[in-house]
RNA sequence: GGCGGCGUAGCCGAGUGGUUCAGGCAGGGGCCUGCAAAGCCUUGUACAGGGGUUCGAAUCCCCUCGCCGCCUCCA
């Protein structure tokens, strides 16, 4: 099976065939760790985790890699703000960063380079970009002369006179190029700094990740993805170093669109964000993992209460069905996603309907088409309730089974718990009303289910008795 | 100025040159239920506007309007 992906380079859906069978590798820009991630940084992180369990389910073994860049203008500007270190802000916004990612169910990329780490290998890179005469020297650093590489402009799909004509800034009279950009920066009195030929200083953004992703996944990796904000200049500046350094680079180019509000792309400069510490404190993580999943990638991503609470509900309809479906049958051990990637082979061993997946595979192949894939899932699910309604209790399980495996391979879980665990006070009142309910004794019934409404419970009534659940 | 994207029913959001309105949420009707809840069934005459191509277009072409993004740090 085979996996296509629009390519950015070629601006075309392509067949993503790996360079090594069976082994794919993705580099992933990560964040840069200087201020709390917000729904925009989800968003590409779920993308890029689907898309990881999603070649995996296929059967092939992902190496994924994503870094952290813990040195970078911002990082140094927040420290000098408040009186620490470049290392302190790093270290506490690279742990929200992870927390964020649990509470989303994004499993750990296998590799997490820190630029830090990276330095002297960066350091090296740069002198053979300055010695091949790539890069030069002004007063503040090294920069790479973009006028040195002559498909310029791949991933922006403009020339470079066009991309030239467009640019906004000159910040800096020296530069050869409004368009180049520092490799390295002298470091300023108070700044962090690395020895280099050049003098103290750090690197600059771009030359991290051609360092890193050459460095761990070596050349000719498979997959490059990141934010569609970064195509141009990030990564077209990390192609134009990879050529200067005459190594292959990435074979795809993946990237992701916005988290848009009110049509405008969600950005910390626009003040319309809202950070994922506060939409995981308020909604169920699962919700926005749906809302990813409900959009195609490459399209804008509108977040407002309402989409949020839609998916909540629908997220609901699939608990409800799973618990439904424990209620029947023993299996109640699925492997747990955040630390699980299952596979095809495992879903049809667990008894899942081969036409359900080849369904869901179809939609996945077709560049990562996860509302129709989703859809799909939801169709089983209703086939699933109707097959329990009609007693067809083989049937249903199969689809069930399905549904949940599906799932699982798109990072959900479910809320498995059966509706019976509650303080002792509640138990009473179910138990109550279920004697009540057996005497037909319904006005007290009734009473009984005002009281646990009362106390925020939804109240059904199942053939197993009296079932609760949480509003 | 250059390049690119978007405009789909109450809401979100896919999709495709042609029988059955992807799916979810919300709404109407029904079945089930002691009543509910859940579930199931059923119900919507959507594709910004205007031209054109075609036997047939929301889907292709042209124009217009509106919105947005990239070209600077940015997921």
């Amino acid at each position: 099976m085979v996996i296509n992906l629009y390519d950015s380079a070629t601006g075309k859906q392509e067949n993503i065939v790996p360079r090594r069978l069976g082994e794919i590798s993705m580099y992933v820009c990560g964040p840069t760790v200087y201020d709390v991630p917000h729904l925009g940084h989800g968003r590409f992180a779920l993308v890029f985790d689907i898309l990881r369990r999603y070649m995996e389910f296929l059967g092939d073994r992902v190496r994924y890699v994503s870094n952290i860049t813990d040195i970078d203008d911002k990082i140094i500007t927040r420290a000098q703000q408040e009186g620490r270190s470049y290392a302190e802000v790093a270290r506490e916004f690279e742990d929200v960063w992870w927390s964020a990612m649990d509470s989303l169910g994004v499993a750990r990329p296998d590799d997490i380079p820190h630029a830090t780490e990276y330095v002297s290998l960066m350091v090296d890179a740069i002198g053979e970009m300055v010695d091949k005469g790539y890069a030069y020297e002004i007063s503040d650093g090294i920069y790479f002369s973009t006028d040195s590489i002559s498909e310029y402009g791949l991933l922006a799909h403009q020339r470079l006179d066009k991309l030239r004509a467009g640019a906004r800034v000159e910040e800096n009279d020296e530069k050869r190029s409004q368009l180049d950009f520092a490799l390295w920066k002298r470091a300023k009195v108070g700044e962090p700094s690395w020895p280099s030929p050049w003098g103290e200083g750090r690197p600059g953004w771009h030359t991290e990740c051609v360092v890193m992703s050459l460095g761990i996944l070596g050349e000719g990796f498979d997959i490059h993805g990141g934010g569609a904000d970064l195509a141009f200049p990030h990564h077209e500046n990390e192609r134009a170093q990879s050529i200067a350094l005459g190594k292959s680079f990435a074979r795809h180019w993946v990237h992701n669109g916005w988290v848009t509000v009110g049509g405008e792309k969600m950005a910390k400069s626009l003040g319309n964000y809202t950070s994922l510490s506060d939409f995981l404190s308020r909604s169920d993580p699962r919700a926005y993992r749906l809302l990813v999943l409900r959009s195609h990638y490459r399209s804008p991503m509108e977040v407002t209460p309402r989409t949020v609470s839609d998916a909540e509900e629908s997220i609901t309809r699939l608990d409800l069905l799973m618990r439904r479906y424990r209620v029947t049958s023993d299996v109640a051990t699925f492997p747990d996603p955040a630390t699980t990637f299952i596979t095809m082979e495992d879903a049809l061993q667990m008894g899942a309907s081969r036409d359900g997946l080849d369904e869901f595979c179809q939609h996945m192949d077709d560049d990562l088409d996860t509302p129709g894939a989703l859809a799909g899932v939801f169709e089983l699910a209703r086939k699933a309730n109707s097959a329990f309604d009609a007693g067809a209790t083989e049937d249903a399980e199969r689809l069930a089974v399905t549904v949940q495996v599906l799932c699982n391979a798109l990072g959900f879980t479910f809320d498995a718990t059966d509706g019976k665990e509650f303080d002792e006070e509640t138990r009473k009142l179910v138990q109550e009303r279920d004697a009540a309910r057996a005497a037909r004794d319904w006005q007290r019934a009734d009473v009984l289910r005002d009281e646990l409404m009362r106390r925020g419970w939804i109240v059904e009534d199942t053939p197993n008795g009296t079932m609760l659940r949480g509003r």
